[in-house]
DNA sequence: TTGCATTTGTGCAATTCAGCACAACACGCA
DNA sequence: TGCGTGTTGTGCTGAATTGCACAAATGCAA
């Protein structure tokens, strides 16, 4: 399985968006789908599927479409989401905590596998189901020898540029940042953003 | 203040992200910045910010760079986030509970005014600071009498396009889903989505 | 078998988007 | 004043992305 990095980043970006689409096609019982009715699911030309997908071999039939327990397997595949990936967290205030008890992650194939905060009170405690918080001194040894590639900061944005770097010195390839504020990293080391706001920011624009 | 539709989605959409580096910039002490000094920090071409904001008028100074102060203001009015959005807020599971008690919402102009969950057990709890759990029987006329535009969801997959289509005939114009499901709405209503699995599915594919 | 209705995968055209490069301007300093 | 440095706003060019349109393939029905 050795896709260049000639695939677009906007591709890839859609991947997921497929499989979470698939998913739903299967749980409401069906078996096949077609260009066409993931595209008008999603809001997206049926031609954008079939080029997206095509990036990476032909995956349905002429006349029939796609099988869809296939193409859900395919794209696993690609994205290399079949099979289950340890996550560190970082923060376990308000937001980190609602993050470590959301089943959502779990669900998917993204386990939280250790938690860490820089507030001594807090250290030791338990939070959700057999996890314990660990202090923020002990990250890089931790997730160094668990060789955890995936981490998600939950503090504040005074400190995630702090957090980002030790993380990444201790390994992490792929950050999903909670915090208001935009990172700095190296090359091969890859953000993704969540702010809410940000979102409800870029709709106000279109209310009257 | 009246833009036409021809300015593109992906330039409104990079404006929020301008509005957050420029609250940052000032919390440090920052009174004028420039368009390098922005795209470095946001790893965007400085060229590429300039033609942002040129959509909207020149809102800087040759030689000097940008007032801070003075664009951040300018940005707000664009965005029409110069002011207080009342949204609503639907599921107040575990999810919708955290983002209830997220503090970050109102500190940005978005006040979360009403909830609503069809759980009999829930409707009239209490839920931080005055906010009382309604049925969601009531929601279609809350809506209506208090104007609302702005909605967010929080309830499962299978009940958050039939939310969402309420939400709607009730008179909401932007919605920001937290469901994991793509929802299909008529022209003029906008919809921003949140899942933070497809965000890590997108970085796992790029981890060797 | 033949014909018809579908649907994929893809070459090509059109559109959208990003970046370069520079004139015009601003400021500070000698 | 005059010069050097710095920065904006923008026309133009190139790149990236999307969409069209069709040949090839499939399945079904007559």
């Amino acid at each position: 399985m050795a896709f260049n990095s000639n695939i677009p980043d906007i591709v890839i970006g859609r991947l997921p968006i497929y499989l979470r689409a698939l998913n739903r096609l299967a749980q409401e019982g069906h078996e096949v789908t077609s260009s066409h009715e993931l595209g008008k699911r999603l809001g997206i030309s049926s031609a954008q599927i079939r080029k997206d997908l095509s990036h990476f071999g032909g995956f349905g039939k002429q006349g029939t479409g796609y099988q869809i327990s296939y193409l859900e397997e395919k794209l696993r595949q690609v994205l290399q989401v079949n099979r289950e990936w340890e996550v560190a967290l970082v923060g376990v205030g308000d937001l980190g905590t609602a993050i470590a008890h959301y089943r959502g992650f779990a669900d998917r194939g993204f386990h939280i596998c250790c938690l860490f905060d820089n507030d001594p009170q807090k250290v030791g405690k338990k939070v959700g189901e057999g996890l314990v918080i660990q202090s923020i001194d002990d990250m890089p040894n931790v997730i160094k020898k668990n060789n955890i590639q995936i981490a998600m900061i939950a503090v504040n944005a005074e400190h995630a540029q702090e957090v980002a770097d030790q993380l990444i010195a201790a390994g992490v390839r792929a950050i999903l940042n909670y915090a208001p504020i935009n990172l700095n990293v190296p090359e091969g080391v890859h953000v993704q953003y969540i702010d809410p706001v940000l979102h409800l920011q870029r709709m106000t624009f279109y209310l009257k």
